[in-house]
DNA sequence: TCAAAAGTGTTATCCTTACACCCATGT
DNA sequence: ACATGGGTGTAAGGATAACACTTTTGA
């Protein structure tokens, strides 16, 4: 049925970086979106077409690339029952540089998720400020929806026994759009809007969501595969890659035994160089392992995160 | 640039279920290829539209979904220069029951990937006559590339020292593909067929490879969510559940250490019944704990494939 | 009584986690 | 000397995997 209709497609891109403890994400138009554009079918591949796609964009080379998902906006087609197909990626890229030619800028995605960052403990307002709202929601719901959102307001936010979970940065996102906390709510509470502090700022056309979808994807990954050699530069000290997996995942590892289980894996090498820029004991550089990669893709390596 | 160019969109779905101890996969037209059809607008998520859109295609109800992968298809526009989007969904599916009214059959996967069956011990046709071909192939290519080819081919086939893992069906399927070895790779050679016995009979449209990313993503799934319960009966045996898993990774599992691991889990509860109808000593019946859902779609059940 | 499947005990090994501690450098 | 970060030792606890073994039924 209905094959007059036609569903245009764009792309978007979730572009993550870290530099010095720093997690950052490229936007454009001052944060409000994520960079996108038309798909063009020039390329066999999407995976192709997204690497020209960002190369012309920005000046930097995208490392790894992976799909993430595809949506529909219902409300974006160029005529009356059209409707747009998003196809949303996630990449890797080593550095962030300043872009120069464009609208492009590199921010800090805690920026978009303040209650995130769990690097210097757990923010005191999500006990003070955003439970209670959270709670409010589940006691004014029906009888038999109240102990399901209980549950799952203590799952995703590490309360009563549960421990804080960074994967879950989705449903979290989720549920502050569910109850209405932020901007992009349908029934979004004009009557005492929380601050962005709390919020942080609205982007346009749901990228949010597909921002966060790209941070979790990331920090899913990083746990089995060796993807957080394509944030890092080629040398770095283990310090680097610690606060490089910290600034991911938005808490704080144990350096010990961070330090030991990589080098179990024995996926990364000394280049024989030591770093002595820093304040304290000169730190060894370290490489990683090109060789391992193919294997270590599909065996998998083995990371930490909290 | 080029937005006369339209991408029409359509669905294919990877709809798995398993009934005693074997693992089918919903086909049409003679098993030539997945059950797909376009994309209509109707329903606000692409979710929702997958459901009614199975649901009116096949008798059973649709349990788990999750979306797999877009990808285009630009031999197949409507119009010069035009391109297909297919976007590819995986569906469980409780029981296999005959469909009707339909030319829908569900077929046996391991039909189309006879190698991935190890239920029976590792079969010797793979040492015997596919390994000779990819050696000959990797030998065939320009110096540099030799070794990389000859440790691909060890590790996905578990050759020296490598074990075989199961989730790299779609990598095993792919390097079918590029060696030449079944009908649907582009330089397919003619002149010395293998028999369908060790390649699988083609499917159309690149299915087949729809089919083993379908796979690829259950059986790599299964162990750290609980999704084998939406391809179990309401109630059934320890041995049920073993076999399950064993008819989806084709592999055969350790039977005293998976009982403990499952119960260690508590995901499962007994219903007092037990199962009389095999031969031996009668087993308990035990049901899935519906109330843990919730948690351990997020923390994660675990459990055991080889 | 025997085959077939259910189910339990035990141990060696490895991995994870936490704690305590020493080392090398700049100020 | 001391602060800062680099780096090692060790031991408790838990998970995994392999082995041997007992129990309950139907034929």
């Amino acid at each position: 049925m209905s094959n007059q209709k036609s569903g245009n497609a764009e792309l978007a891109a979730v572009l993550l970086a870290v530099s010095n403890q720093e997690a950052k994400v490229l936007t454009v138009d001052e944060g409000g979106v994520l960079p996108s554009g038309p798909l063009t079918p020039l390329h066999s591949s999407l995976q192709a077409g997204v690497r020209a796609w960002v190369k012309r964009q920005t000046a930097q080379p995208l490392g790894y690339i992976e799909q993430l998902y595809t949506f529909i906006d219902p409300h974006r087609g160029a005529k009356e029952g059209d409707f747009l197909i998003y196809i949303s990626y996630l990449g890797l890229v080593r550095e962030a540089l300043e872009e120069q030619n464009s609208s492009a800028k590199w921010v800090d995605w805690y920026h978009f998720f303040p209650w995130e960052d769990h690097r210097q403990g757990r923010p005191e307002w999500i006990d003070q400020i955003l439970l209670p709202l959270f709670d409010e929601w589940a006691k004014k719901g029906e009888e038999s929806v109240r102990d399901v959102r209980q549950k799952r307001i203590s799952l995703l936010w590490g309360r009563d026994g549960f421990t804080w979970n960074e994967e879950a940065i989705l449903q979290r996102y989720e549920l502050m759009y569910e109850v209405g906390l932020i901007p992009e709510s349908l029934h979004y509470s004009q009557r005492r809007p929380l601050s962005t502090d709390y919020t942080g700022p609205l982007m346009r056309h749901d990228h949010r969501r597909v921002l966060a979808s790209g941070i979790a994807r990331l920090r899913a990954k990083i746990k089995y595969r060796p993807v957080i050699f394509e944030l890092m530069p080629p040398t770095f000290t283990l310090l680097q890659l610690q606060q490089c997996m910290e600034a991911i995942g938005g808490v704080l590892l144990h350096k010990p035994n961070f330090r030991r289980m990589i080098m179990n894996q024995s996926l990364i090498e000394e280049t024989g160089e030591l770093d002595t820029t820093g304040v304290g004991r000169p730190a060894k550089l370290y490489r990683f392992r090109e060789e391992l990669m193919l294997e270590r893709a599909l065996t998998g390596s083995k990371l930490p995160l909290a």
